[in-house]
DNA sequence: TTGAAAGCGTTACCAC
DNA sequence: GTGGTAACGCTTTCAA
């Protein structure tokens, strides 16, 4: 049975503490805060301490935050939650957060209820000092962030004339994956892109049609599909793309590997051996890559460091007031494994 | 440039609002809240709206939650966030928390640094409303939460005595599955497990022996095998199982897709195929199982449905002090694909 | 129908 | 070194 406070109170405030310790709430509070550089006498020091810990008293964070007009607390917005790179990136970000004492809040991007996603109750109602922006496929938001002034950082997104992002390098990555197959001997390069109205899809196509310019080769467009939903779309789009094309693709670039296994599935249905007869490679690498039979090669990109720099680097935007920075992480690796064969 | 309130603030308060209508902080707040009992003259009425609609006046959560002492916000926590089944339940619930004009902040239950962990503070320091607890990995959670009287349910976990839990039926579905491939002629049924000090582990367990009992079968601990780490160590866990056995399995049921996918390459690397010399079936459908060849037979739950059910069960408790019950959802469906064969 | 004022739990300023 | 008190932005009781 919890001792009683107040009449019919079960929590503890900080004037429970301050009376159960015999000194005033404002020393109390100075205690509590920890600061080093206050100077309160070691015995008060502990009796503080001591009916605190006796009574479990914890900080109630809305007053504080009331108080101080921080929340400590950091908001990310995602699209979806179940996709290994966005499961990575909170991850990191969370434990950055939390080693600089930040909460992180994670709030899914509901396409369906925009108005009442909860980014407008975290960000409007001032439930957090700062917010990680991982999708822009609501524009509003961002333009209500800036609006309100409001701290915020694009993360894997970026937007013309945006002062605040950190990005992994899709462009430059898809463009170096087209140029690795090329030297393997491949010419005719297919590239089955998730959705183009995407950020995600539109860098991706950047780097496919820049890496083929490099290399000499002139994008071909009925090499190109795009596959929004899915699995099973992707074996269709790839039998269209092979089927309609008068000199079929010896490889071809997929968006991440749910596109890629399902093309190969595609691929075998109308008897192509992968890798024997058509390379594989996906842009996005995923644990389904390993289990797949081939395992399929796939580019990796840093998403943990990402989701760590994004936090700290908002973090320290909102205590130092330091302006934010456009990064691109430019480290990638494409990971070889059994879905592409060289053609010398 | 934003207008400016009291000097250097550019975020509107009740008080701005009030003073822009031309009325006292009190009515200002009465419009505000929306509620149609009270009283109030509709010019005055309208005077208000008009103001808040000018300045963009959000009330702060932060103060309206120290008043009113209650946050309108839920927290879920989730030992991990990019797996279907949590990522099916975090949707469904916060979609449910949104129609009831709450917000659901997704918590991650970090292994390295549990003390840290969001929960503490979200709940300690009384930043929700109650809490939707997905995992039981750190006895410590629930019992805090229980001492410090704070609603919350367990959802898709239970515990011994305790109040408030919602629930798909694993042991029942397993004990099925069990009796299903031994309707098709198996007896020699292994079971892979995931980790067997977890929660669905156990309860797997149960169903896997009470479904053979229940066969007039005997479970032979010779093929039961746990799987930690994921699909390589499926691998090897299997052909362990395989070889050691004197009477190898016909049939295997594996805890989820990525331990089936992983003990069907284990199969093949020592010559076995699937579906024709073994059956394999995944107690827990992913996204995955259609993409394997051969597709993988697997068990389907309302995750969707449970989600949607804890957060309106937390909710009526935290607003009508109604009592929580333990519900256990009997909903479950075999989705029968390409990797089980009929000895028949 | 509207206004004034108290109070939620905290921090920080200013006295002592 | 410590205590009293105002203030953060809101809701709600009580009075007018």
């Amino acid at each position: 049975m919890p001792e009683q406070f107040r009449k019919g109170v079960l929590v503890p405030r900080l004037d429970d503490v301050a009376a159960a310790a015999g000194v005033a709430r404002s020393t109390a509070s100075r205690v509590m805060s920890g600061e080093a550089t206050l100077t309160i006498r070691e015995e008060t020091r502990q009796r503080v301490l001591d009916a605190a810990a006796k009574l479990g008293y914890r900080p109630d964070t809305r007053a504080r935050a009331l108080r101080l007009k921080r929340t400590y607390a950091l908001g990310i917005v995602v699209p979806e939650i179940d996709n290994p790179a966005f499961g990575t990136i909170i991850r990191s970000a969370q434990k950055a957060a939390i080693e600089r004492r930040y909460s992180l809040f994670i709030s899914l991007a509901d396409k369906d209820q925009p108005d009442t996603a909860l980014y407008r109750r975290l960000v409007e109602g001032k439930g957090v000092d700062g917010v990680l922006v991982t999708t822009i496929s609501d524009p509003g938001l961002v333009d209500e962030l800036r609006r309100r002034s409001i701290k915020h950082l694009l993360v894997n997104r970026e937007l013309e004339g945006h002062q605040g992002s950190i990005i992994v390098d899709y462009v430059e990555a898809t463009a170096q994956v087209v140029e690795h197959l090329v030297m393997l001997g491949h010419r005719r390069l297919a590239f089955i892109s998730g959705p183009l109205h995407q950020y995600a899809g539109q860098k991706r196509l950047e780097g496919f049609t820049k890496g083929l310019r490099r290399c000499g080769l002139v994008p071909d467009e009925q090499l190109i599909g795009e596959c929004n939903y899915g699995w099973a779309e992707a074996a269709e789009v790839f039998k269209r793309i092979y089927v309609a094309s008068a000199a079929p693709p010896s490889a071809v670039c997929a968006a991440n590997t749910t596109i890629a296994s399902g093309m190969i599935a595609g691929a075998r249905s109308i008897g192509l051996e992968v890798p024997d007869e058509l390379s594989v490679i996906s842009l996005l690498d995923s644990p389904l890559a390993l289990m797949h039979v081939p395992a399929i090669s796939a580019v990796q990109f840093p998403f943990e460091e990402l989701g760590r720099l994004a936090a700290n680097e908002l973090i320290d935007a909102i205590e130092n007031g330091s302006e934010m920075e456009n990064v691109r992480l430019e480290r990638f690796r494409i990971a070889e494994r059994g879905s592409v064969s060289s053609l010398r």
